[in-house]
RNA sequence: GGCCUGUUGGUGAAGGGGUUUAACACGCCACCCUCUCAAGGUGGUAUUCACGGGUUCGAAACCCGUACAGGCUACCA
């Protein structure tokens, strides 16, 4: 049969068939409602919050349904792959916990799973096994389209307000006689492989998301390509069908913009008689840019990329808590009640999922954030903080290792009670409010005493440091100290008189207080005054004051 | 141009015909507390759910149009 001669031309050396890559790759054998998920990258070197998201809830819904999720390289794009990018995303997983259970790194050789290769690249046999199939059955055909006559084509149909595509007539190769087809390959011409549709585009089909509910698309009647001359590898559409049959995925977790390719999907798993998986399209990151709002950007938004938020130091749950708020906007009340479960335990519903497109909150993030750091121990911010300078600021990270002790008191200034500070949004963050603290930093320092005269002010501190300041003070005796001081000096102590009468007095309490801050830190706000000066320790106190 | 999806405050959103004077969280504002901040406390922050029409005793919710926004429309994923 001339297929057959067709087939065999394109493919030589085939051995397997579509029923030996289905025993290969059997049912898997896990409980009844078990997810099977994946994250499915291409490997361009960068992690997009756009698909963090979508493996977040990959990830929650394998856990929580003791599932499988995995991870696949979609490398056919060989011309956009990027050397150890794959690399890259394993690291990203390993940072935010969210491990494959199986994969394939070339790098330290390592594969676990039996469903693989991971890496499509790797596949290409697989595939081409599926469209020789397609081509015996004369469901799939060579195309000799030059790059110019598509064009031409596109073209002409924009100009005829046409819909774009070869379809119906403009598939001019979908009927040339199989003996032209081989005369024209043995030839040497080049050719893509495309599909014969079936499809008729005034014919609707529905097709049920788990996140939009049931929907109506027309047919597919494109004769997509499946596979690219160039290479012989497939397009994204025949790798998603082989793949995610093979691999048995039973969900596909992936960004609203591949909505429209639905109808594509719907007739390929059609033409082979195969289940489809379920879709969960999701809503897409936002990003307001001036008056308009667009798709989050990697080039334009520095958020959109998940380096961001490392280089920032944001504890990885807090990216996990403010992505999740997004992904389902019960995650929040589902938080309160349970403070302390992983965020697996979460029961992540498709159907809760806003179907319109979400600015990414960094507010919101923030206070996620802020909060988490609030509740660690002082150990916990102090590994925190020493983990993100040794990526990114190795001064700081010295400083760290030399002053442990202290450098925790100061993250325990009112910590260890009911509500804690709120002082550190992200890591990166703790030296700018915490530099004062170290003598290596505290170093060619000027002050501001505001309207006060310096000289005026030196004098004054030198009396409390002589006359009152003692360091086993308890906070309270410290600060009946000060106002000793200020009743001498006629400073006011009550605040409340001060402000009826401010003229009857040099100034208030606020400003003594204020005297010593400025002295010992240069700050006008910094944390209690009197745990900074407890943790400064008298001979760092009376050296700062002696220097002013 | 075509196809698909959406549209509830500054943000994420709840609510799917009458207990909604539109929940909750973030943000913002004000006041209180106060040695400065942070935190905390109290209150405010959409007379109204894109717009127009319809169904109904009654609509943010149901229907139809319109507008606007976004996505896709590659041998990219």
């Amino acid at each position: 049969m001339n297929r057959e001669e067709l087939a065999n031309l394109i493919f030589p050396g085939l051995t397997k068939t579509i029923a030996d890559y289905e025993t290969l790759y059997p049912e898997r054998d896990l409980g009844e409602n078990a997810r099977v998920t994946r994250f499915a990258p291409s490997p361009t070197g960068f992690m997009h919050i756009g698909h963090f998201m979508p493996c977040l809830i990959d990830y929650v819904l394998a856990r929580q349904s003791n599932g499988v999720f995995y991870l696949r390289n979609e490398d056919t794009d060989t011309s956009r792959s990027v050397e150890g990018a794959v690399e890259y995303i394993r690291s990203v997983l390993a940072a935010y916990d969210l491990n494959p259970d199986e994969y394939e790194y070339r790098d330290t050789n390592e594969t676990k799973g039996s469903y693989g290769p991971y890496i499509q690249s790797e596949r290409k046999e697989i595939y081409q096994t599926f469209i020789k199939h397609l081509l015996l059955e004369g469901k799939a055909y060579p195309c000799f389209l030059t790059k110019e006559e598509m064009d031409a084509i596109r073209e002409g149909q924009a100009r005829d307000k046409r819909r774009i595509g070869i379809y119906g007539r403009y598939a001019k190769y979908r009927d040339l006689p199989v003996e032209e087809a081989i005369e024209r390959i043995k030839k040497g011409d080049a050719f893509t492989i495309r599909l014969k549709s079936n499809g008729d585009f005034n014919r609707k089909f529905k097709f049920n998301d788990l996140v939009n509910g049931e929907m109506e698309f027309p047919e597919n009647d494109i004769d997509i390509p499946i596979m690219k001359s160039k290479d012989g590898l497939p397009t994204y559409h025949f790798a998603h069908l082989v793949d995610d049959y093979l691999m048995h995925t039973t969900h596909v977790v992936r960004g609203q913009e591949w909505m429209s390719s639905v109808p594509v999907h719907y007739e390929l798993f059609q033409v082979f008689g195969f289940k489809m998986p379920k879709y969960i399209h999701i809503p897409l990151i936002l990003k307001k840019d001036g008056e308009s709002i667009r798709k989050i950007s990697k080039r334009l938004d520095p958020e959109a990329k998940m380096t961001y938020y490392e280089e920032k130091g944001y504890p990885k749950f807090a990216v996990i808590e403010a992505i999740m708020t997004i992904v389902n906007s019960n995650y929040e009340a589902w938080r309160e009640g349970h403070p302390d479960a992983h965020f697996t335990e979460f029961e992540f519903s498709p159907k809760k999922m806003s179907s319109s497109g979400a600015l990414f909150d960094l507010d919101k993030l923030d206070n996620i954030s802020k909060n988490y750091i609030s509740r660690l121990t002082k150990e916990e911010v102090y590994e925190g903080a020493l983990a993100w300078s040794k990526k990114y600021d190795d001064e700081f990270a010295s400083i760290l290792e030399k002053y442990k002790e202290y450098s925790m008191a100061i993250y325990n200034i009112e910590r260890e009670q009911k509500k804690p500070r709120k002082d550190y949004t992200y890591y990166s963050e703790i030296k700018n409010k915490t530099w004062y603290m170290y003598d290596e930093y505290f170093k060619d320092v000027t002050y501001d005493f505001g309207i006060f005269k310096k000289e005026e002010v030196k004098e004054i501190l030198n009396t409390y440091i002589t006359e009152y300041y003692n360091e086993s003070d308890d906070q309270e005796t410290w600060f009946s100290k000060i106002k000793e001081l200020c009743t001498k000096l006629n400073f006011a102590t009550d605040m409340k008189a001060y402000k009826v009468n401010p003229e009857n007095y040099k100034g208030s309490v606020v400003d003594i207080t204020n005297f010593i801050r400025v002295g010992l830190t240069t700050l006008t706000t910094t944390p209690n005054l009197y745990d900074i000066m407890q943790i400064l320790g008298k001979e760092r106190v009376t050296k700062r004051i002696e220097n002013l």
